[in-house]
DNA sequence: CGGCACGTTGAAGGGCTTCAAGCTCTGTGG
DNA sequence: CCACAGAGCTTGAAGCCCTTCAACGTGCCG
């Protein structure tokens, strides 16, 4: 077996997914996967391109995003370490919905379209995985549609950023949190349905506030407190 | 075996995703499941219940509403015939999310929590198909995250009414599609993130335009295809 | 036939978008 | 090393879409 294959198979042994995977299944697993590290700013896979492959995330941040047809860009869902990307359209033989976008590096499993789909029929508590992992990820989305059927844009800005702050957020000893990422005023828009200045505006306001302090592509959390204050109760208009 | 078994297992042979298994898990799947006949108006499970149950709806139709803290409430989904309803929360042994509404007379076949999780274990197509209607949700909600951060409220209302149609409309002789379930100016308002108001002058803008013609919760759309132009497009703002 | 839920319509106002102009930072090539 | 181009950000002003509040119809059911 080649070095890289041995790669593959530690990696894949290393997943939180496949934690209890017997071995001979890890191999054949492998056979049909690489790994591939990504830099911030790539893309993975564009929307409309047949999907062949999923992805398991290892480490970093990658986005989904949906281009409209009068040229707006949505960010459907943001993904973290241990997230499975793309399986269900490669499932369906769909094209895929969406472009997959790199937020930060980021190293990926790529799987060939029916390896798993094999694992799961030989080892059941593969598919709850698997199925456990679908249910938080529609938990989520549902959790978006009602954020964006009812609740203001400050809201919602200030939720983002608190989910951001547990998925990439890096603890300073001040007690303040740096996300580390790339994140423009663009970006943030995008993920919660606005624009970009009423963002900037937003967090100007906040600067001012002593909740954040924000600079160009990068933002720190500086009173997590209130920004959940903020995400949660919607009443701190008082800035 | 009681008659009433008898009737679950016809019912668990007919349905859709069933389709393929075999005898002995049919009758395995029967032991631990019955059926429910509702009518519209009454809710299957309430938000915050205990999740120990999961439902196949064989025919009608069931809303999913998540009440927020502040009084509003929001619908996240629509199920019709061969919809499976609150698996994966019992899956993960969480409480019920949201609460589930009949929107016109439905039968439902209820489960016991773990179940359909045996039956997938012994028979794989079972979990296959599962997954696709999983994704298929899954899909269904990240459209509608795309609709409400970017589309108009004119449109949605108008996609929600297309996608009503293609769920439970009855095409009438002359072409027009009756939606065959009370739907209220309310139920609409919370479907699309806005007010009963908006909705109520949304409709009547229509129904002057010969789009729909709509009454004490029911409506019936005269011109699907001018529907699906504004769903689609945007641009029909010469009412 | 009275009550009540559902629906309509108007008016006021606010949150957010849109358009526009200028500023600031970053990286790159001469 | 520095200047310059361009991407990112800020700020202002205008206005629209939609919400909110309010009052009044209207149809249905007991």
């Amino acid at each position: 077996m080649s070095e890289s294959q041995q790669d593959v198979r530690d990696s894949i042994r290393s997943a939180k997914l496949f934690v209890d995977l017997p071995p001979p299944l890890v191999d054949q697993l492998a056979i049909s996967s690489r790994i591939r590290a990504l830099s911030s700013g790539e893309v993975l896979f564009h929307q409309g391109d047949p999907a062949s492959t999923y992805y398991l995330l290892q480490s970093g941040a990658i986005r989904l995003v949906q281009h409209t047809a009068d040229g707006k860009d949505v960010t459907i869902a943001t993904f973290g370490a241990d997230d499975l990307i793309g399986l269900l359209v490669a499932l369906n033989g769909d094209p895929y919905p969406a472009t997959a976008e790199v937020l930060s590096d980021s190293v990926v499993i790529a799987f060939g379209s029916s390896a798993i789909w094999d694992a799961m029929n030989q080892h059941a508590p593969l598919a709850v995985r698997v199925l456990r992992l679908m249910g938080s990820r529609l938990h989520e989305a549902h959790d978006r549609i009602r954020e964006l059927s009812v609740e203001r844009v400050q809201q919602r800005i200030a939720r983002s950023l608190v989910r951001l702050a547990s998925k990439v957020g890096v603890k300073q000893p001040d007690g303040s949190i740096y996300l580390d990422l790339r994140l423009s005023r663009q970006d943030l828009a995008q993920m919660n349905g606005t624009t970009l200045e009423t963002v900037s505006r937003t967090l100007t306001g906040w600067q001012k506030a002593g909740i954040v302090d924000s600079g160009r592509e990068h933002i720190t959390i500086l009173a997590p407190h209130r920004l959940v204050l903020i995400a949660e109760d919607a009443d701190e208009h008082n800035l």
